[in-house]
RNA sequence: GGUAUCGUGGCCGAGUGGCUAGGCAGUGGUCUGCAACACCAUCUACAGCAGUUCGAAUCUGCUCGAUACCUCCA
């Protein structure tokens, strides 16, 4: 029973076997902080979290690395292109790390609720630009790298005739080679399919440093080679991120690690699938995500009410990390009441008294957990089991099934575990009650209260308003009828 | 156009070549003053066509369809 990893490279599921025995080193993409965080966020951040859990659960020492990036990328290739990051600070009228600050913030309040451990580090792109300018001297002292105008780009022509590119994403760069050997007029790159490494800022850019080749900004992907190299090493166990990175991000890292370092980055390649919303992607470009603090209030047209965030990351961990999975509101009352099932189970089991026999073969159900989870993090599986779990625990609620003390024991510190240590599901029945909730309960109190003084029952009639008076709720009483409105607190 | 992923019952979503995943909804029950909750039971499926096989949702081929990446995005 050893652990599985769907790794993109091979495109097969491997046995995890980790570089150093007992230790494993995880790099996971982490945002670029120039918005608030949305569910598409939330997806690579909770399913790491699961793995990040689970692998220190089997007892391995995880280093988890988890990028905030804070300087700005440009928006196109173009060498006009715009810092995202300096582009929503204009439109803000902040300073870009103003920006950054702001939106960094909220990634690590959404991400709390949402129950993420925090990683091991997180570390910001600013805070290695001296890491990525060393790395870029390598890349040029071995050749892969040539500079033009005071930018630096890799030569991707040059490094395919060593080592393929787009291994990772099954690209063969010969095919797109031959095609784009005109290039379009304005470019200083050599070959289309050449990125910068190192960027000549213009009169204009706000974010800068100044490096060999004169003032200018890293490259926007060298960032995560710099940084997974210095804290991880090298080569290091699992780099993970969205599927959208694949091209050409992480084949640009790959790429990046054997120009500079003569290696591959990393060991396994996990990427977790998109969230969409109406068959669509849910993204930025398309502006049709929601954001993680609309899903807690409710506070979006496409949306019915407000969500726990428990509710929000168990749909996610409903479907596996690698399918895509389709955001809906009848999908999400449905992931809501089913983690309510589990979570009652949960208080169900601690009120059972055990028996002198045990009916049911406890390490069977114990073996099904892990095994879900040994097949690459199979999260829907493993909550399949425990739903048939909380079958048998109203099985032995009612004595149709008995347990010992010992097996009892063990059944209830398993099962709240996976559920609560790894799955990282807080137990909440709190379901969330939103403006519109109020609104509805204020109108039933009120045509009560109406109705009490039709039947001249004030004394019902004035419980409801001082009662209501007590937790600041202010009635009126006007012509037009009856109103009310919070009281603001002094 | 190239590359990749995928098409499962009303909805969401697993899936090993043979032994009906699971959740939600629906239906029937138990409980209940009536309901709700909870619990028990239960129906509907594998895009299409052809092939391999004793046997395929699962393997192969083709067709149709969807989505993503190829420019920033998790």
């Amino acid at each position: 029973m050893s652990l599985t990893i769907y790794n993109t490279l091979s495109r097969k599921k491997e046995k995890f076997i980790p570089i150093n025995k007992d230790h494993v080193g995880m790099y996971v993409c982490g945002p670029t902080v120039y918005g608030s965080p949305h569910l598409g966020h939330a997806r690579p951040a909770i399913t790491f979290d699961v793995v990040f859990r689970y692998l220190q659960h089997l007892g391995y020492k995880v280093r988890y690395v988890r990028n905030i990036t804070d300087a700005g990328h440009l928006e196109n290739d173009a060498d006009e292109g715009v810092d995202k990051i300096a582009k929503k600070a204009v439109l803000e009228k902040l300073e870009p790390m103003e920006i950054v600050q702001k939106y960094t913030l909220e990634y690590h309040s959404s991400l709390e609720l949402l129950n993420c451990l925090s990683p091991s580090i997180e570390p910001r792109a600013t805070g290695h630009v001296i890491e990525q300018i060393e790395m870029v001297k390598k890349m040029m002292a071995n050749g892969f790298a040539y500079e033009q105008n005071g930018s630096i780009y890799l030569d991707v022509a040059k490094y395919n005739k060593k080592y393929p590119y787009g291994i990772l994403s099954g690209r063969k760069i010969d095919d797109t080679l031959e095609g784009t050997r005109e290039l379009h007029n304005q470019s200083e790159k050599k070959n289309s399919v050449d990125f910068a490494i190192w960027k000549k800022a213009n009169i204009n850019h706000i974010m800068r440093w100044s490096s060999p080749w004169g003032e200018g900004f890293p490259g926007w992907h060298l960032e995560c080679s710099a940084m997974s190299a210095k804290y991880l090493g090298e080569t290091f166990d699992i780099h993970g991120g969205g599927m959208d990175l694949m091209f050409p991000h992480h084949e640009a890292e790959i790429a990046q690690s054997h120009a500079a370092n003569n290696c591959t980055p990393a060991k396994y390649w996990m990427h977790n699938n998109m969230i969409t919303i109406d068959g669509q992607k849910m993204g930025k470009s398309l502006n049709n995500f929601i954001n993680l603090e609309e899903f807690f209030s409710g506070n979006h047209e496409k949306l019915d009410r407000a969500y726990h965030p428990m509710t929000i990351r168990f749909f996610i961990l409903q479907a596996h990390y690698r399918g895509t999975l389709d955001f809906s509101n009848s999908a999400l009352a449905a992931a809501e009441k089913g983690f309510l099932k589990l979570v009652t189970a949960i208080q169900t089991l601690k009120n059972i008294t055990h028996n002198n026999v045990s009916s049911i073969d406890i390490k069977k159900i114990e073996v099904k957990y892990y095994s879900a989870l040994n097949d690459d993090f199979n999260t829907p599986i493993l909550i399949a089991h425990l739903f048939d779990s909380v079958k048998i625990i109203n099985a032995l609620n009612i004595g149709k099934e008995t347990l010992n003390k010992k097996d009892l024991k063990t059944f209830a510190l398993t099962f709240e575990f996976f559920i609560v240590d790894v799955l990282g599901l807080k137990p909440t029945t709190e379901k969330k009650i939103n403006d519109n909730n109020i609104e509805g309960v204020m109108k039933i109190l009120l045509e009560l209260r109406n109705k009490a003084k039709q039947n001249k029952d004030y004394i019902t009639a004035d419980m409801i308003r001082d009662e209501l008076d007590k937790i600041s709720i202010q009635i009126k009483d006007g012509r037009e009828g009856t109103t009310w409105n919070m009281k603001k607190d002094d």
